[in-house]
DNA sequence: ACGAGAACCTGTTTGC
DNA sequence: TGCAAACAGGTTCTCG
């Protein structure tokens, strides 16, 4: 489930059932994710106090009292579950890790691909944390603007597709948000990344912002399984212009083609060939 | 150094 | 109906 939106969705939906509680017990139910948990996962976690949650890109970054950090990224599907009252029902297969606080709620981290991952930094050095260190600006931040696009976009001679699928262009895009970004700034997917300047990198960032605020507001969206930590769906994907939509007419012209559907490193890419040039 | 493609997994949808 | 192939919100490694 998880771009920018989706993550920002669910750190706000865990924020209220973390931020300033203990977690009583960790469970950790295999070795690795995409990668090891780290040595010390359990003993890092257990019986220490949230401070707060916040975000970084993609990742959900849960400070500790004790200045530790938990890193974690959802990959393609993972996914956060809440359940409050002690009603929560016995893990299931993909329940990798199960999180439990002294107010008795029972949080599980749910990824059936496993493409996720969980690891643990120093608060103080988060800026240094290799996964954290190559990600580029936040999109939803005020100076990022058309300028600082440009800039990073210049020397790029891939597709402005997959330069902005590239964290290290700008934070916390992927597929579906490139796709209906680029639609919204009427720009080509496959237009050479470096002739995305002046105006039409300003029409690309306010694409960008104004798709993951409205994204946000929406509480992300929800393709194949529920996203919101409660359960319920978002609803953003009602909203896509082009994304999965090909052969539907563009909403925004009369083209003949109507949405189409091309291969882009190995990713599809959804886009109207008359709207965006 | 950069960019494209493969690899990592499981589940679901599509096509013959 | 059944089986195989294609496809899925991402990242990272390898190769040219």
């Amino acid at each position: 489930m998880p771009e920018l939106p989706e993550v920002e969705t669910v750190r706000l939906g865990l924020a209220p059932v973390l931020e300033g509680h203990t977690l009583t017990r960790v469970e950790q139910r295999r070795a690795d994710l995409r990668r090891p948990f780290p040595d010390d996962f359990v003993q890092a976690l257990q019986g220490q106090k949230v401070e707060r949650l916040a975000r970084r890109a993609k990742y959900l970054l849960i400070h500790l009292a004790t200045g530790r950090v938990l890193i974690v990224h959802l990959g393609m599907s993972g996914s956060f579950r809440v359940h409050t009252n002690g009603e929560a029902p016995p893990p299931g297969k993909h329940d990798h890790v199960v999180f439990e606080t002294a107010a008795g709620a029972t949080l599980f981290y749910h990824d059936p691909r496993r493409f996720g991952s969980m690891d643990l930094a120093d608060g103080d050095a988060l800026e240094d944390h290799p996964l954290i260190r190559v990600i580029g600006p936040e999109p939803l931040n005020p100076a990022f603007d058309g300028a600082a696009l440009a800039a990073r976009l210049a020397d790029r001679k891939t597709t402005i597709k997959a330069a902005l699928m590239d964290q290290g262009t700008v934070a916390g895009l992927g597929n579906i948000y490139v796709c209906e970004a680029l639609f919204r700034a009427g720009l080509s997917p496959k237009r050479k990344a470096y002739t995305v300047q002046g105006d039409r990198a300003a029409r690309l960032v306010a694409a960008i912002k104004d798709v993951l605020a409205e994204a946000i507001r929406s509480g992300g969206s929800s393709l194949r399984d529920h996203k919101q930590v409660s359960g319920e769906m978002g609803y953003f994907q009602h909203a896509f212009a082009v994304y999965g939509r090909e052969g539907e007419p563009c909403p925004d012209c009369t083209c003949d083609g109507g949405i189409r559907r091309l291969v882009q490193q190995g990713r599809s890419t959804f886009y109207c060939a008359t709207r965006q040039r």
